[in-house]
DNA sequence: TTGTATGCGTTATCAG
DNA sequence: CTGATAACGCATACAA
């Protein structure tokens, strides 16, 4: 064959073969060389490595996989990229595998559970592994039994099959902490803008908002429930049907920060005023959150954190071979500024939560 | 082997043997199957296919990689993961990636020049290819040089190397813009919060600066230019010696829109007011910009379409085996509202920008 | 149309 | 310590 003599040919990349034959090595020796195994002589191990420095040699990372059926990669899917949640997400995710020496192969836009399930499934050999984020709970099912020899963990709440390890947040506790607090300062009547329907964390944030109010002994009702979809819009146009509501609602819960955002905006269209006239909260603790005028109370969630811990979680179900500790979920603290109607200080928090880096424009 | 008998033994995945055992036929008509290629008698096709849903027989990728000496798959090597403006570089390419087919390796912070090339150099074999942003000039050259069959496409600014193709955002001609705007409603004294140094946009957006001063037949000086580092605590901090500037600037361009918002959160706390007692300006358009009080005159950077497009070009720069057209530049507009001291209406461009999704928590 | 055989670049198992 | 050589799972010329 010509691959004898294609020496400077097409600038063809060199493979082990090459480096041996320059090295006066077989092929075995530089792979001993290239992955540091069993003991190979000073100088086949210096004849190795200026051959390969010199041929620029890298091993072939899909050579490798296959004999090793490793391929150091793990899958991460999601359902969408959109917004600093799944941002930070993916940031965490990155930086703990990372450091764990993976690579990640990411997916996301998946609207429904055939498209997520099918995506998930043409990544089975590509990657090691998989950590999902399922939105509704019929994906979170179908993911869950793909775990065949193939670690899985799962970004959902509320999900207790048993196939594979899974982490959240505490939607429902969060949910709680802040009614709690709204009801502590004396707001009587407290109004929701919920998530869209089916997604398991708008449905926690919701039952959190219910059982804290069943709780104070206050009843619940669906004209104090509105339907939003976690966009800023939505939250705009749920201001007109909430500031019509009879009694009107001294406070609104959205189950985001971008409806509270979407909402505040829109109530200063009114001419009325956050919090002096209704007082508005969200959820999740955006960066913005701190900044707006008035700055917003709000659950803080660590997304970042969250994505760091699903790869911990799941570098353990890969070595132990299986799920290792069922369901983990990440708390969320209650945090309280201004739009709720306390006083605090504008910009208090602005040092302590330092942010690395804003933009890379 | 035990190959032979492991039937139901430990749910090993098919191999494309076992489906043309499976089958009765051989490898290779399975493979053509698979492959769309060549003629398959409908018998054999329909026999092949039964019984690869049977055994759950899915190629393995790694395998099919390692012949056809393709992946299917686009490296992306991005300095950070920070913020708005990566994440929906990321979104915009794992879009337009998913529609050509390709799914996407994703690979962040990297501080140095030395960090992002090796990274890049590991990726070799495992993508067919490389969408690199890179934040200085040495780390673009670097990566520039590694385009050795291996299509790579550079989201950076003033790169004329021709070893491969780049895409950038009109940093300079978006900050003239500003500057002539800002002039043209009556400011006199404009400062400006530069990014970090060495970082290209950054740079450029100041050259913009200067430029569109010096055209104006106004002179610069370094008092007015204050060094910030794309966070909002720097654009926090830089407050003190503006305020402190004799003579005062009545407006301040951050070159980005995190710093401006650390500078309106200093300045509202020492009471003055924005836009009254000075104007601010950003860079950037990040989805806070317009829910701010008062709402950010900044310039628009359309972060999703830089990444699809560089995920365009990229395929075109991989069909031809080399560079296509050279560079691009993806136009930056202004985006004019209260912070600089016009009398827009707060939310007037709400509805126009419908954001997709806010929050996937 | 179908099957056989070879090679892709590595790792890993054995003898030497 | 080192070198043949057999997998790994698949694609593909080539032969039938």
């Amino acid at each position: 064959m010509s691959r004898i003599h294609r020496a400077q040919e097409v600038s063809q990349v060199a493979t082990i073969r090459d480096v041996a034959r320059a090295a006066g090595v077989s092929i075995a020796t530089v792979s001993r060389v290239f992955n540091g195994s069993s003991r190979v002589s000073e100088g086949a191990y210096q004849r190795v490595r200026s051959a390969a420095t010199q041929l620029d040699y890298c091993p072939n990372e899909t050579a490798r996989s296959l004999t090793t059926s490793r391929t150091s990669t793990l899958g991460v899917v999601l359902p969408d990229l959109y917004g600093e949640f799944f941002s930070e997400v993916i940031r965490g995710i990155d930086h703990a595998a990372r450091q764990e020496h993976y690579r990640i192969l990411v997916s996301s836009s998946h609207a429904d559970t055939d498209a997520l399930v099918s995506i998930a499934r043409s990544l089975r050999g590509r990657v090691d592994g998989l950590i999902a984020m399922a939105p509704d709970e019929g994906t979170a099912a179908a993911i869950g039994q793909m775990t065949d020899n193939f670690p899985v963990v799962l970004m959902s709440p509320r999900f207790n099959v048993q196939t594979c390890d899974s982490i959240s947040i505490a939607n429902f506790e969060g949910a709680c902490a802040m009614i709690e607090h709204l009801l502590s300062i004396g707001h009587q009547t407290i109004a929701m803008i919920k998530g869209p329907p089916g997604n398991i964390d708008a449905e926690e944030r919701l039952r959190g908002y219910r059982t804290a109010l069943r709780d104070a002994g206050k009843e619940t009702s669906p004209a104090l429930e509105f339907q939003g979809d976690f966009t800023e819009s939505s939250g705009y146009q749920c201001c007109g049907a909430i500031l019509r509501c009879q009694p009107r609602p001294t406070a609104v819960f959205a189950a985001n920060d971008y409806m509270a955002v979407g909402l505040i905006c829109a109530i200063g269209d009114t001419g009325l005023r956050v919090p002096q006239d209704i007082a508005v909260t969200g959820f999740d603790d955006i960066a913005l959150a701190q900044y707006m005028n008035p700055p917003l109370t709000t659950v803080r969630v660590d997304a970042y954190e969250l994505g760091e811990r699903a790869v911990r979680k799941w570098i353990c179900s890969a070595q132990e071979g299986g799920p290792v500790d069922g369901h983990e979920t990440l708390p969320a603290t209650l945090v309280v500024r201004n739009s709720c109607g306390t006083r605090e200080p504008v910009a208090a928090d602005l040092r302590p939560r330092q942010r690395r880096r804003g933009s890379g424009t």
